[in-house]
DNA sequence: CTGAAAGCGCTTACAG
DNA sequence: CTGAAAGCGCTTACAG
């Protein structure tokens, strides 16, 4: 048997609501009672249950987060760094992997985990605002890294379509004229595929290059889709002069199938990613990319959703939260 | 208020108990009494609350999974893969990372992580057996990945030496003579570090080799020391034809430190790895290295550590277990 | 097959 | 500042 504060309050001679008290940091204790108290935890080896406090307080001082696959090198590298923000508030992380399935999406926001945590980051692959705000229940739910710009969620996320542009312009600086671009999603114009193809749009516009459809090549965000839809222009024999992937996974891929063909990166096609993972410094060519300041991202989730359930973020309607982002210019994309 | 156990079994006319054996799968319950109580809770949209569950019944059908990094690629996969096994058991992972701290580790063996879970997937970096076994606690625990062979432990590995013997010889058949190694750790001799290297050595035995220790190099196992590593070796000008990166993440970074500085990759050196992460397919060049079977470790883990939980795997003694390996030939060491 | 009672270990009003 | 009581929502013996 486990000690409790039962065993505390008896070995120190005082009730179970002073040890409580003085567990959870009661100001108003006098100063000798606090101390015969924590000799007590001290000497019984005491550690609190936090089954019964969840079930009693109705927190767990969990926070869910909910993506796609956490083998994806951005999405490891964020829930990373999402749980070393979470622990410095006492907080730990729960991850629950969609598969960018809906039913997945759906069960976290309303299923059994939603109950083990306190609040949730969500970053919905499938579903829309209208179906999450149906769903939403009442506990905090912070929108991650994602595109659903709507009034009703709080949202942490960076400048996809300025990046986006940035980027392209960089592209176009340097020459390039036929840009293909890789990853776009056919059903979705608002989420992070769409924000940033908007982007790349809105920068060839203002160079004056026309947009050409035949370069825009759906895929999924990994390295072998990345590499599927670049041979699949190349054997279309579609002309391009760099290749834009639409987060850094794609670009990779890409960039192999290229060098496997034998065409010269970057002097014949220029590769540009987005996300700025470890890996694009150490590829070969290293990777031109995005860093989306993730560091900052992580941070002001957690102190966002952390805040809301704390009840310090009060704010009626939601918050937007917007972190910057860096153009990391490398050997693919000079 | 959320919908309980008591309001289902006022609506069925039923006591709680028998709400509680409908739930609980019990076998003796009368078919129109069983029907009645499912026809309540879909109709109130009854959810058990699990945290009165796990406070009454001791189990939290959570495991732990204690790593150094997440963001690791290696360790993000196969995060990714066991959450996937313990979802279809039932059981949610819940990470800890350690960072390779000990009092990290030891926070995790004993703080209140423990408590969270049923049972611990442990790789541990720093403490020792011994170490281990005095902090045990009677919830099972089953070594991940590691190289603690201990009678007093349950271990998933894989054949750490045997595997880097077979990719040793396989540089050596490729007329390999100065095979350097990167990321030996000095402290270590019993780890994946100095299994892996054990395994070096002997297949250089094997081939009349004589070993070098200038050419061992000790370094984190990240793609930034791998990089270090072979520049501090070149720097110094020690001479060798292949790398050996003790992960993926080393070799990777080793090959993007050679390719940086004129040195033709397998041409002048050859280069290769350990895991087969996702990543050393798409590297330029693809990268050679052994495939540590991670599905068959992730499965395996998962099932034992559940089966200890449940009480189906009861022997006294640690079950070792030992996935298989294949070599996978790529360009970087052909 | 089903019920009434006890209790897991806390926190939360409520008194004083 | 501190105490006695109630109760969070379940499961677990124990009866019958």
């Amino acid at each position: 048997m486990a000690v409790t504060m039962n065993d505390v309050a008896r070995a120190a001679g005082v009730s179970l609501k002073t040890v409580s008290n003085v567990l959870n940091d009661y100001e108003f204790i006098r100063p000798a009672t606090k101390q015969r108290v924590q000799d007590a935890i001290a000497e019984l080896g005491y550690e609190a249950n936090l089954t019964a406090r969840s079930l009693r307080s109705g927190k767990t001082r969990m926070l869910g987060l909910v993506l796609s696959d956490l083998s994806a090198p951005y999405y490891a590298e964020l829930a990373s760094r999402l749980m070393k923000a979470a622990a410095q508030r006492g907080y730990r992380v729960l991850v629950e992997q969609s598969d960018a399935v809906g039913d997945a999406e759906l069960n976290a926001l309303q299923g059994p985990f939603r109950q083990l945590t306190d609040g949730l980051l969500f970053t919905p692959l499938v579903m829309d605002a209208d179906a999450i705000a149906g769903r939403l229940g009442k506990k905090p739910l912070v929108m991650l890294g994602e595109h659903i710009l709507d009034p009703r969620f709080d949202l942490v996320t960076m400048k996809n379509g300025e990046a986006a542009a940035a980027l392209t312009s960089h592209l176009v600086a340097g020459g390039r004229r036929r840009i293909a671009v890789l990853g776009a999603r056919a059903d979705e114009s608002a989420g992070s595929a769409g924000l940033r193809l908007n982007g790349y749009r809105s920068a060839l516009d203002k160079a004056g290059i026309p947009f050409d459809p035949a370069l825009v090549a759906p895929c999924e965000w990994r390295r072998d889709e990345g590499a599927a839809a670049v041979a699949g222009l190349l054997d279309r024999g579609i002309d391009f002069d760099a290749v834009f992937g639409l987060n850094d996974a794609i670009a990779l891929g890409a960039m192999h199938e290229l060098l496997i063909r034998g065409i010269k990166v970057p002097e014949q096609v220029a590769v540009a990613g987005f996300d700025d993972i470890d890996e694009a410094r150490f590829a070969s060519p290293s990777l031109t990319t995005v860093s989306p300041g993730m560091a900052e991202i992580a941070e002001r989730s957690i102190a966002l959703l952390i805040d809301r359930i704390e009840g310090r973020e009060t704010a009626g309607e939601g918050v937007q939260v917007e972190s910057g982002f860096q153009l990391q210019i490398r050997e693919s994309a000079p």
